[in-house]
RNA sequence: GGCCCCAUGGUGUAACCGGCUAACACGCAGCCCUCUCAAGGCUGAGAGCGGGGGUUCGAGUCCCCCUGGGGCUACCA
């Protein structure tokens, strides 16, 4: 039987949560799901001069966002914690101290400048530049001396010159670096923290973390870490390394491409579980084909062996799509809710319109957009009477015969028209249109034009029935004396 | 520079352990529907699988080389 699985999610709360890590703790999320395993969020703050509280709940609320929970982490103790590095010192104290204890780790008081000097004497000699183990073996009494004197030193691993360290990638496949161009890495900094890469392998011992998934620019981070595993003689759990995210020009994706936050997106005006759907699909695919997936879909689907080995460019076409696709599947009290936040800035709102009749409106723009937010520049009409009308339209308003005549006796008809729902206006408009051997169309841009002050809107009937016989009848009197 | 990863239309992907007339989706174009705009329906353009060598009856799929892109090269995470 094999251990059930744990993986985790470990930003550093040193900005608010990228697009980038917001894949990679999605995969996690699908495998652990996927497996019936546990997923675990772990804060990496220990880089003090970055790290900062808001973004640890930055983070935390991006997560939430998406609708990715977590079975561990900082608000949700599962016996593994605690689930901040900066509160998880004296654990490394002790592995340190073992490894001290065995002799696998020694005391180095190379300062920075020393270190860069060998660094740059190394490559004028074309040389891979590394550290050239001086301090591997000092006596034990001049280590003490040189401590005793105050002087500053960080812990390096030893590392066996010839060392071979190889995994088998569960998405990139058998990968191995030699030894030789590994140097004794260091593990605890001068300033008494552990370095990265020793606190991640302490951190995933001690959280029996059985598969570590992220981004394929921790490979070279990995066999550092399986020589720690070694040293601190802990199991080696499994590595998957997905693909990056890539900028449209295939770099990293970074600000210059846009929108990099993912809470920039719920400002953008999308739906969580739509971008998250996208996310989803971003480097990796079911095997059904299929794209547009509930979650359940997606704990059922997702394997890492289907998860591709190259970087993927995020496409803000295909997201807006994908929204798209989940606003027409939305319940019309959700699609309203979710516009009520550019709705409220609007001029106007919400007027004389009650819930139902919002809900009515927003219905009308449900297959038109693309992000919430575009209802703001398109629904403002209904709040205010336009207080000018597009110019092509006007245009070819001029272009109607007798159209202050014709309207005007429209307006007398609509006055007389006691039902203003949508069915009996398309039949008295028609009807109207018809009688006066006018085409119909002529008649309708012109209402639209006269209503909306614009050339496009949903249909004409729908939204004089939403905006109301009086509003209606208003606008269109005033429309009269500008044509 | 060194090490590592990657390479199918503009984009995301599919193509089971080699048999394809290279599939799907986004985007794009056209047509239909139609009161405009969308949505929807239909049709189409767009890759012969980065290039070159092998292996094989047969290669996008396996091997080698090259090219291109990306990542990593810290007492940062």
């Amino acid at each position: 039987m094999t251990a059930p699985v744990r993986v985790r999610f470990a930003p550093s709360p040193t900005g608010h949560l990228h697009v980038g890590g917001a894949r990679t703790a999605l995969f996690n999320w699908l495998f652990a799901r996927h497996n019936g395993g546990t997923f675990i969020l772990r804060i990496e703050d220990t880089d003090a001069e970055r790290s900062k509280d808001v973004y640890t709940q930055a983070i935390l609320d991006g997560l939430r966002w998406l609708g990715i929970d977590w079975d561990e982490g900082p608000d949700k103790d599962g016996g593994h914690g605690p689930y901040y590095q900066t509160q998880r010192l004296h654990l490394y104290r002790s592995a340190v101290e073992q490894l001290l204890r065995e002799g696998k780790v020694y005391h180095c008081f190379c300062s920075p400048e020393t270190l860069s000097a060998m660094r740059e004497e190394q490559m004028a000699r074309k040389e891979d530049p590394k550290y050239d183990g001086r301090c591997s073996c000092l006596s034990r009494e001049e280590v003490e001396k040189r401590i005793a004197a105050g002087e500053k030193f960080t812990l390096r691993l030893r590392v066996a010159a010839g060392e071979n360290v190889a995994w088998n990638d569960l998405t990139k496949g058998e990968l191995s670096f030699g030894s030789h161009l590994l140097d004794d890495l260091v593990v605890v900094k001068s300033d008494g923290f552990p370095t990265y890469n020793f606190a991640v392998v302490v951190d995933d011992s001690l959280m029996k973390i059985t598969h570590v998934i992220r981004g394929e620019d921790h490979i070279s981070n990995t066999p550092k870490q399986i020589l720690i595993y070694r040293a601190l003689g802990y199991p080696v759990p499994q590595f998957s390394h997905i693909p990056m995210i890539l900028g449209s020009d295939r770099s990293r994706l970074s600000k210059r491409h846009g929108a990099t936050s993912v809470i920039d997106y719920k400002e953008m005006g999308f739906e969580p579980e739509a971008f998250r759907n996208f996310l989803a699909l971003l480097g990796w695919s079911p095997e059904t084909g299929a794209e547009v997936l509930t979650q359940d879909e997606m704990f059922k689907l997702f394997t890492l062996d289907r998860v591709s080995s190259h970087g993927a460019i995020f496409n803000m076409e295909k997201l807006a799509w994908f929204n798209a696709e989940y606003i027409k599947k939305m319940d019309g009290a959700t699609v309203l809710n979710r516009c009520r936040p550019w709705l409220e800035k609007l001029p106007g709102f919400p007027g004389e319109y009650d819930a139902a009749r919002l809900e009515k409106m927003v219905g009308l723009y449900r297959e038109r957009m693309k992000t919430f937010n575009e209802i703001e520049s398109q629904i403002g009409w209904f709040f205010a009477e336009p207080a000018e009308f597009d110019a092509k339209g006007m245009e070819k308003a001029a272009k109607i015969a007798d159209r202050a005549v014709l309207l005007t006796e429209l307006i007398a008809r609509l006055e007389a028209q006691a039902d203003f729902s949508e069915i009996p206006l398309e039949a008295l408009i028609r009807g109207f249109a018809e009688e006066k051997g006018r085409k119909v169309g002529d008649i309708i841009h012109l209402c639209r034009l006269g209503l909306s002050g614009r050339t496009a809107t949903p249909g004409l009937f729908e939204s004089m029935a939403v905006l109301g016989k009086p509003s209606s009848i208003r606008r269109l009197k005033t429309f009269v004396t500008r044509i």
